[in-house]
DNA sequence: TAAAAAGCGGTCATGAATGTCTTTTTTTGT
DNA sequence: ACAAAAAAAGACATTCATGACCGCTTTTTA
């Protein structure tokens, strides 16, 4: 039971950090503010993460976790309809979550600390997301380059229009006709099936 | 004499912050970090600009000149060489001042103070942006809702790619047939030529 | 039931960054 | 050459995050 009350205490601890990530950036984030934000006393805060490094690399694996299982829901549910993989991760990347972890990818640029966790979850993650998307995409397993293009687009697109959204950096009249794009671009990257070479 | 002596100074300690945003990130950057960067002590830097936000918002601005400038010329070279405007443009979005300007594009979200100045500057870059670039491709005229978008889709997708790279989200291998990908839609998204209708 | 362990709160000294203030040095103008 | 102004350097007190340590309470276990 205690193993129990100490995992629940831990996964306070771990939303705390998102929130306070989200809400006063990664700069700002303090263990007092996040153990305040959990309703916590920093000496309990303590005998959970010895330290503050050690709580930021928990909640990074934690939120890596978090993008998979939406990866992969994002992924059966568009495997029923076959263009919503665009709008599914595009509802996920406004999520608090996608913040939160923009800002940790952003911070381990230069905190090696931060680097050595996160850089090898950045690897796990375009693996089992090219493994999955693959098998549930059949038709593009003749083109595995076209289709890591085609990932990599819709990452890059998706994911700069975030970030430009956060920071003013974009009008956000703008996202509807961008996306609308990038699935007619998608579209145009399938593999050419017969009477499919002009939109 | 003294008044240009003044503005190399201050100059100096842009550039200092500059670098030591690259090197050190928005959250290690501190006041001691530029001075001893720029080569000068403390107490002089303190004469120059009263405080850090100080500092910080001065290099906001000087950084959005020159963005402004890399992008007029930019946008003179793609005049001459018509599919040149995304190869220039990545050039640009890989120099530091990019990746300074992202750190203080993501701490503005958190920061009214960097926002009051950061916002104001995103959105007359917008303008401009939109501006010089109608003026240099008059074909567009008819459309300016589709400029509007292959401007956004442009930005976004480089620029997301390129925060991608630097956080490990995406390998460096795929940067190349993004940007073919992205110069083929562009392409597309062009007004309609006479005998234009199939790539 | 006693002992051990874990959860939790509080206190402490340390280090570092910040802004203000004063002092020294250099430059400028008369 | 000298006095005023500006630049540069240094000293100072304050604030705050950090990590370590100690004590209390509860739960598990022997």
């Amino acid at each position: 039971m205690q193993a129990l009350k100490s995992a629940q205490t831990r996964a306070r601890l771990i939303d705390a950090t998102i929130r306070v990530l989200v809400r006063s950036g990664y700069s700002r984030t303090t263990t007092p503010q996040v153990a305040s934000e959990a309703g916590l006393s920093r000496g309990a805060m303590l005998h959970h993460f010895d330290n503050g490094v050690s709580l930021i690399k928990a909640t990074i694996m934690h939120l890596h976790e978090r993008r998979l299982r939406a990866f992969r829901r994002a992924a059966e549910r568009s495997a029923q309809d076959q263009g919503a993989m665009v709008r599914t991760y595009w509802k996920q990347i406004q999520k608090p979550a996608f913040i939160a972890f923009h800002e940790l990818a952003v911070a381990a640029r230069t905190n090696s600390d931060l680097a050595t966790v996160l850089m090898p979850l950045q690897v796990e993650f375009r693996q089992r997301y090219n493994q999955l998307a693959v098998q549930l995409y059949p038709e593009w397993q003749a083109e595995p380059g076209t289709f890591a293009l085609a990932m990599a687009v819709s990452q890059a697109t998706m994911e700069g229009m975030a970030v430009n959204l956060l920071t003013g950096a974009m009008d956000a009249s703008l996202v509807e006709p961008v996306l609308q794009s990038l699935e007619n671009q998608l579209h145009a990257l399938r593999p050419a099936l017969p009477g499919d070479q002009c939109a």
